[in-house]
DNA sequence: TGTACATCAGTGAACGCGCGTTCACTGATGTAC
DNA sequence: TGTACATCAGTGAACGCGCGTTCACTGATGTAC
């Protein structure tokens, strides 16, 4: 039953978009090889021919999930702030809420990756990054290592309102609070923008 | 083997504490029933003289942690902005990175809490309400609502920054994360008590 | 106050279950001649 | 191009293990008389 090279990497990409979603979606102790097998249609024995560890897939998807965040974060630098306004929305949009399977994967799985192993960490800690790198950018006209300080704070503010927005359990305070962070955050940005002008 | 009241009480209490500990630094999903109980000095099977189940547990120690939490961030009225600087250090303090097992509950189990029972989300809710009520008590001379949004983006840059440096793996940038949001924060209150007085 | 009895905190073994991982095996693929 | 063989993706059963929970039992406590 030995496959192609190209089925065998096509395999490999499913169950780390399976796991991705899996974990994102019911954490990451809660998840078993198994069941993301099962999703993909294998069994879990074959998992071991593509990775060492469920460790490793965790490193991975996790890496894989946040790729395409900071890919979506980044903005060209005159595509101007309607395009930072628009992600702002979506980042921190209602539709995060409740059964999340796309999203950020530090506010999914966040808990979970600070008690991760070494190797996790590691790839978590370059995604944050990279994501606060393509932040400082939106800063216009602001120098490191301003800019730089503006994006940890822009960032830790939507983690921290996506958390909470998750946790609690009336639906209107959830809304609530994702949106006075939103237009908080899109406010401060006006107002650079204003200055600069 | 049948204990007094009193005792009992305090039984169950100790259990509580060993459960907060061991959920806030281990995980809820990576902490055994049994392992609490050896920690309190008991076998497993008492356990259920005290609880009707692990989840009850979880509702229990997160309360009782966010209720000391609620109590450390009440400042009097009148008491001046010195005692909130210090909380904030006391919150986003170096101290609590690595092997926490005090501090904030909402930040050690944060991810996990949005996937508990309705039973834990709805004490979590509660536990993060209260919060924001007394931080809104931090900004001097605002009215509500305006006083309520400046807490939840307090707290959401709180809540964000915790998680953050927990999940990097350089001990500078945690550092540096947490610095400079209570920074940020701090310049903000005193920008805002300049301008009452 | 003294006695008889019901209560119930805690024990420790057992329950079914799912976990991550291993392993002998299968058979299509890729390679060497 | 055709044949022989090594490779290795995937199977499915098994491994030891720890999980949350149950249960018959023990014996000190609290209560009723």
């Amino acid at each position: 039953m030995k496959k192609s090279k190209a089925e065998t990497a096509v395999t490999r990409t499913r169950i780390i978009e399976a796991a991705a979603q899996a974990f994102m979606r019911n954490g990451i102790e809660a998840t078993g090889v198994a069941e993301i097998m099962a999703t993909v249609g294998l069994t879990a024995g074959g998992f071991y021919r593509h990775f060492d560890s469920k460790e490793q897939l965790v490193a991975e998807a996790y890496a894989a999930r946040m790729d395409i965040r900071v890919a979506s974060a980044e903005v060209g630098q005159d595509e101007g702030y309607q395009k930072v306004l628009e992600h702002l929305e979506n980042v921190l949009s209602v539709a995060n809420l409740g059964d999340i399977f796309t999203g950020c994967p530090i506010v999914a799985m966040g808990s979970e990756l600070a008690r991760a192993s070494d190797e996790t960490r590691h790839v978590a800690s370059g995604g944050i990054q990279d994501l606060v790198e393509v932040l400082a950018k939106w800063n216009p006209g602001e120098k490191p290592p301003f800019a730089e300080e503006d994006a940890i704070c822009t960032l830790s503010s939507m983690v921290g309102a996506a958390t909470l927005s998750r946790i609690v359990d009336d639906p209107e305070l959830s809304t609530h609070i994702l949106d006075v962070v939103k237009k908080r955050l899109a406010d401060s940005l006006r107002a650079k923008i204003g200055a600069c002008a």
